[in-house]
Formats: C-alpha cells, sequence, structure tokens
DNA sequence: TTACTATGGATTTTT
DNA sequence: TCCATAGTAA
C-alpha cells in the first residue's frame, strides 16, 4: 500500500523518511498527525518490527487517536503509542526497585502533593505566608523538571534564605515520598532518567527495543523529557520529533524552547522539514495568526499560508460589561444555530477559567447545552479523591496522605491532634500508617480514641482482604457500604450531595468499563489508569454542544466557530506577563493568542468589555494588544453603543434563582440545576429550545414527560427545560 | 472534636 | 464572587 497518496511533497518526505533524526516543524492545521501515523505505517510496510517503534504524546487522546489511525493503516501489531508518563510508569513498574522503591508503588496528583508540601512545612516549623505551599511546590517542580535532585539542590541553594527554606521542604518532601512508596508527576519522568543513568543495562534494554522513536509536541518537552528522549534514542539515532514552536504555550512549567530551536545542534546531521501549508483555517483566519506571532523575536523562520477560501472578516466586540460580552456570544451561537449550523460547531477558549462563569451563566439562561472542560476536574472531586484514597490506601499501606485523607471521612470523631500523633509515631517506628494504626494504643497520649482507631484500622484490614479476590467495582461498592459513604451523602439530601452520588456512580461505571476493557484488571492497574487522565481526555464531539475551555487546553482542536472573550489587556496578554521582567512571558502569550486563533476554521469573533467583575470587584481593561497587531482592514469592530446596552442589562434578571451545585464537565451535559427550578409539577407550562413550548404530563426520578404543542410527547432531562410563566 | 464565622487570596496546568 | 483556611465558641 502506498501511504503518500494524497500527501502534499513535504509531508511525502517526511513520511518516507526513516533512518536518522528528523525534525518535522509542523505549523497549525498542517496535517501533523496525518503525517506521523503515515511514517508509522511506511515504517511497518517497510519490514519495521512495530514491537521497535515507540510514539510518545503528551495527553491520552492524542496518543489514543494515533494509535487508531495507525491500527486502521496497518491492522497488524502492536506499536507502543502512550505519553511521556505512562511510558514511564511502564518503565518504572518493571525497574524501579534498583532505585530504591517498591514496584507497587503509588502515584501521587498536584493535589496530594501540596498536602505533603504542607506536612512538610508544618513540620519543618515554616511560616506558610512568607512561603506559600503553592510556590515551594512550582519551585520543587521545576528543579526536578531540570533533572536537579534535592542534594544538588542544596548545593546551589547554599546560603541564600529563601532558597535553603525550600531546599531544606525539597528534602523533607522527597524522603517522605519514598517512605510513602510514592511519586509525584514529575518523580514519574526524573526516576526513570535516574534509572536510565544509574543502570546502564536497563537503558541499553530499551535502547534495543525501541529502534524508532516518534515525540509528538516536541516543543512542549522539559529538561527531563529531553534528556529522556536523548537517553533512549542515544543509540540508534532514529528521532522524529514533531512540533511548532509557535505552539510553544507550556513554558511557565518547564517546557524549554531551546530543546526545538536547537534539534539540530543536538542531533547531528538530522533531516529538517517543515509543514507550512494550513489544511484548516480560511484565508483570513490565517492572516490574522500569522500578523500577530510574526511580532515574537525568538522563532524559527515559517509562515503558513493555504489553498482555503477568503473566509469572512475576523469580528471584533466591544462590549459594555462582561455581562454585555456574555449576551453578545450567546447571541451569536444561536444565530449560529439558526443559520443551520450545530452547538458543537461553536467553541469558547478564554484566558482565565473565571472568565467562563458569566458565559456559562447567559447559555444556560438561554438553554444553550455546552460542555466545560477544566475547572474543577473529575478526579479531582472531593467524593471522587476520598474514594480514590481509600482504595490507594488498600492498595499501598505506606500511603499516609491517602490514610489522612479518609481517616475521618465519614466522621469516627478521631481528629487532626490524633491523626498528628499516628503520623509521627509511623515515622519514628518505620512502620506503614496502616500498621500504626493498628498498634495505636502504643501511642502516647492517644487516650480513649484508640478505640476508634482501632475500628478504622480493622475496617481498612477487611477492605484488603477483600480486595484480594474481588474487582475494583465490588471493592469500591464494598467501601462505600462499609463505610456508609453513600448514606451520609442521602442524609444531607442536598442537590450538592445528589450530585456527588452522581459523580461516584460514574467512577464504578469508569471500574466496570476497565474492567471490561483492561488487560491488566488489577488495583494497582486501576488506579495507575486513573492518575494519568486529564479533563480534555475526556473530549468528544459526538454530543452536539457548545465547548467551553481554557486556551491552553485547546491546543490540538479545531472548530469552525471560535469565540475568545476577555480579548482585554491585563487578562490576554495577562496581568502578569505584562508585568514580568522577561519579554519571554508576552512571548508565550503571544504564542498562546496564536494558537487561539489557529483553532478557527471559518468564524473568530473576538471580545473585550470596557468593565468588568473580577474577584467581586469592577477592573476596567482596554482591549488586547494582540487587536492592535492584526491588520485593521480584515476586522469588522462593533462597539456596543451604551443606551442598548443599558436596556440588555436591565432585561437580566438581578437575582439567580434556586443556585445549587456546579456540575462542570465529564459526562455531565449542560450545567444541569445551575438552571432555574428543576422540581416541575404535573401542568407546568414550559419551554425547550429545539421544542418550543409544552405542557408537563409526567415527571420521574430523571426525566420529565412534556406534551410539545404540536409536535408530541418528548421525554427531557429536567436541567433542559425551563419554565414559563 | 466539631461547627460556626471571619479573613484573605485568587493565571494558564498536557500528567 | 467564591473558595479554602484560621480562629473561636460550644
Amino acid at each position: 500500500m502506498d501511504f503518500t497518496k494524497n500527501l502534499n511533497p513535504m509531508q511525502k518526505e517526511a513520511v518516507l523518511h526513516t533512518d536518522g533524526p528528523l525534525l518535522l516543524l509542523a505549523g497549525a492545521g498542517s496535517g501533523k498527525t496525518r503525517v506521523l501515523t503515515h511514517r508509522i505505517a511506511n515504517l511497518i510496510q517497510s519490514g519495521v518490527n512495530p514491537f521497535n517503534i515507540l510514539a510518545i504524546t503528551f495527553t491520552n487522546k492524542a496518543a489514543k487517536e494515533m494509535k487508531e489511525r495507525v491500527n486502521s493503516l496497518i491492522p497488524y501489531g502492536e506499536v507502543w503509542v502512550s505519553t511521556f508518563h505512562s511510558t514511564c510508569v511502564r518503565i518504572l513498574r518493571r525497574n524501579i526497585a534498583k532505585i530504591g522503591y517498591e514496584n507497587s508503588f503509588t502515584i501521587y496528583d498536584a493535589d496530594d502533593s501540596e498536602r505533603l508540601i504542607k506536612q512538610a512545612m508544618k513540620e519543618l516549623n515554616f511560616n506558610d505566608k512568607l512561603l506559600k505551599p503553592k510556590s515551594v511546590m512550582a519551585e520543587i517542580g521545576s528543579q526536578k523538571d531540570n533533572m536537579i535532585s534535592y542534594e544538588q539542590f542544596e548545593i546551589i541553594a547554599g546560603s541564600d534564605f529563601r532558597l535553603s527554606k525550600i531546599s531544606q521542604i525539597y528534602t523533607y518532601y522527597q524522603k517522605r515520598l519514598r517512605a510513602n512508596n510514592a511519586l509525584d508527576f514529575d518523580d514519574i519522568i526524573f526516576l526513570t532518567v535516574k534509572l536510565f543513568r544509574d543502570c546502564p543495562e536497563v537503558l541499553v534494554g530499551y535502547q534495543e527495543r525501541f529502534k524508532y522513536i516518534l515525540v509528538d509536541e516536541y516543543q512542549d518537552t522539559n529538561t527531563s523529557q529531553y534528556e529522556l528522549i536523548r537517553l533512549l534514542a542515544g543509540k540508534h539515532k532514529n528521532l522524529c520529533v514533531v512540533g511548532d514552536d509557535d505552539q510553544s504555550i507550556y513554558g511557565w512549567r518547564g517546557a524549554n524552547i531551546r530543546n526545538i530551536l536547537d534539534f539540530e545542534k543536538d542531533f547531528e546531521n538530522a533531516t529538517v522539514i517543515k509543514l507550512e501549508q494550513n489544511y484548516r483555517s480560511s484565508k483570513t483566519i490565517l492572516e490574522a495568526a500569522n500578523a500577530v506571532i510574526k511580532n515574537n523575536h525568538s522563532r524559527k523562520s515559517k509562515s503558513l499560508w493555504t489553498d482555503n477560501n477568503e473566509g469572512e472578516n475576523i469580528e471584533f466586540y466591544k462590549a459594555q460589561s462582561d455581562l454585555d460580552e456574555s449576551r453578545y456570544i450567546t447571541e451569536q451561537i444561536e444565530q449560529n444555530v439558526l443559520n443551520g449550523g450545530k452547538y458543537s460547531d461553536n467553541a469558547i477558549l478564554y484566558r482565565q477559567n473565571a472568565l467562563s462563569r458569566s458565559i456559562e451563566d447567559s447559555l444556560v439562561k438561554n438553554n444553550i447545552p455546552y460542555r466545560i472542560f477544566s475547572g474543577v476536574r473529575f478526579y479531582e472531586r472531593r467524593e471522587i479523591k476520598d474514594i480514590l484514597a481509600y482504595l490507594r490506601l488498600i492498595h499501598n499501606p505506606f500511603d499516609d496522605i491517602s490514610g489522612r485523607r479518609v481517616i475521618n471521612v465519614p466522621k469516627r470523631g478521631i481528629g487532626e491532634a490524633s491523626v498528628e500523633k499516628i503520623l509521627r509515631f509511623s515515622t519514628e517506628q518505620e512502620i506503614s500508617f496502616s500498621d500504626a494504626l493498628v498498634i495505636c494504643d502504643n501511642i502516647e497520649g492517644i487516650g480513649t480514641r484508640h478505640k476508634k482507631i482501632k475500628e478504622f484500622a480493622v475496617l481498612i484490614e477487611e477492605l484488603r482482604d477483600f480486595s484480594v479476590n474481588n474487582n475494583v467495582s465490588d471493592l469500591i461498592n464494598q467501601i462505600l457500604e462499609k463505610t456508609g459513604y453513600i448514606l451520609e451523602l442521602q442524609a444531607e439530601n442536598s442537590d450538592e450531595a445528589l450530585g456527588r452520588i452522581e459523580n461516584i456512580d460514574s467512577l464504578i461505571n469508569k471500574a466496570h468499563e476497565f474492567e471490561k476493557e483492561s488487560e491488566d484488571k488489577t488495583l494497582n492497574a486501576f488506579l495507575e489508569e486513573v492518575s494519568l487522565v486529564a479533563d480534555v481526555d475526556n473530549y468528544t464531539d459526538d454530543d452536539d454542544t457548545v465547548v467551553l475551555m481554557t486556551l491552553h487546553s485547546s491546543k490540538g482542536l479545531e472548530f469552525p466557530n471560535v469565540f475568545i472573550p476577555g480579548f482585554e489587556e491585563n487578562i490576554f496578554p495577562s496581568y502578569r506577563s505584562l508585568m514580568s521582567q522577561s519579554s519571554n512571558d508576552l512571548e508565550e502569550e503571544r504564542r498562546l493568542c496564536y494558537v487561539g486563533i489557529t483553532r478557527a476554521r471559518e468564524n473568530l469573533c473576538l471580545t473585550s468589555a470596557t468593565s468588568r467583575l473580577q474577584n467581586g470587584q469592577f477592573v476596567y481593561n482596554m482591549p488586547s494588544r494582540f487587536l492592535e497587531e492584526i491588520p485593521e482592514d480584515i476586522v469588522n469592530s462593533t462597539r456596543q453603543n451604551i443606551g442598548v446596552s443599558m436596556k440588555t442589562i436591565n432585561t437580566i434578571p438581578a437575582k439567580k434563582p434556586n443556585i445549587s451545585f456546579k456540575t462542570n464537565n465529564y459526562d455531565t451535559i449542560n450545567s444541569t440545576s445551575k438552571n432555574s427550578d428543576i422540581n416541575f409539577k404535573i401542568g407546568d407550562k414550559v419551554k425547550q429550545i429545539k421544542y418550543g413550548n409544552g405542557t408537563v404530563i409526567a415527571i420521574s426520578q430523571e426525566e420529565v414527560t412534556v406534551a410539545f404543542d404540536g409536535l408530541g410527547i418528548k421525554k427531557i432531562k429536567p436541567q433542559l427545560l425551563k419554565r414559563k410563566h
């Protein structure tokens, strides 16, 4: 089979390239995934064993997509396609004992890490007002990203007051992680590189296995990821990296743009291929994107072009207020749908999560279905983290962060003071958290509390026994039953509690899915899977809903119509980037703007608000400087006239009815009961966006049956209905 | 220990 | 505005 059919000459060259280092500079929308997958297929066809190919991505979604596309081209042989983190976890599970951890290690997320940092600071008697746990965590993370161990950092910190404090925390933190047999996200990469450096025989094994390596989104790699790739590709040097320096937007997370800019220096005789033809956007949109990005200085020269149509001008709407801005966007979307488009053709991409609020309110008010990504992520929700903490403690008796989290959830009368004592005891005696619970009568000053602690210890032991012969979903059910977790939520009887129960159900579903699909059905494998997923991984365009997400999470996606609200100084570019001494920060904002613009296929709409309620205060920002960088003749500017907008504002009810829980994302469509009253009665007059007016004729647990005027009887989720007065 | 109130602090976050 | 936390009362 010819895998170069329908490819342009540059794409063809990239697909046919086989041995040696290759840098693919792939502009936005230039068909990079297509090239990557066809290249893999071509390698296999020309005799490379799929077993010898490794493809690395940043997100599970990208990995999954690539895998599917490769399989559809060459439906035999398994290529190892996975994220940096999953790849490393797989390597570590086999080999981590060589560097002093147990292979049943737990993976801590950012929240767990922060708790551990706080614990460390408390233990070291550091004031968390002077030194914020968050910034300490960022500092430690960036050290790990740069492959600097706590021992090395102690030397670097020297006598610098702040750095030496951080160094002490880093040391304590790392030792605690080790004692808990836990790794944080940065450790996953850091320790893999350490493993390769310390144990050359392990490295050689993987070098032999991965004769061909492909790395996607190379501009986002940090130093440790770069080092990992350099080591793995060190022997065969068949390394193909794909990236776009103009789309590097994770510098603040340690991504080192140098990695892509210096690829040719780092890998001798590298072939460089530029993919500059864009297949996604209209000429106008590309012109805007190019005009903005050309103001950046540190970049590889590259200019995107397209054969697509001229397309529509870019809309700029200068709103009076954030309310006016939301109203405008809502109206535009309604208009797009009336013109025959789908809701899912529309994406609203913002610089900060906080900007979604007023837009959500407006969408809800107008019964426009939407899905929001980011915000509180599914696996970071309290109830989910609680259940996972039980699972983790069951799996890893040393995990005191998880133990601490659930020891008094639901309330068992074991307070902060007792927990501290148990922790100290387990550290002093060098025993696991679980063992400390069992022999808690030996702890001084624990008093009569030991009875309750023992009960908890027995509970965990029983669950641990149960876990041996039962699958994950049954184990979760057992936890819920034995702890009375659900009962407590039911007793609360609030919308919020109901939402939490729903989320727990989703988790159980997730476990069922896992049991059906996964090869390795152990608790360990389940925990691993859930610790390494992100929100955007759940993005599908199956549902016909408007999409809301941050500009950062939108990378790699595309939509016919893109709205970017908050196109203002201090928001986009952000206040911090404007305050920064380094011009790099502003340039990164500009790249983010470039990413945002190039998400759009047909229409791009930018909006700013003259006044905006932010953090409870009114702020007044000028339109973004990026707007001025777009040629005037391709922008239609509209400015809200004050009289009209006042009228608009007055028609919006002052008080929102019945605010309840926020469902945000995952498998929930629309914003559920942020909507008005969902307790309908039979006989209520209601309105639904598709079917129009109707009357409620029956109500069940989840659905309301409505007789729509002239359109018959339909069952509808109550949150999609609006009451008519 | 817990349940209440006051206060202060709020980018972006692939895993 | 909304959230997490610190401090206080019971």
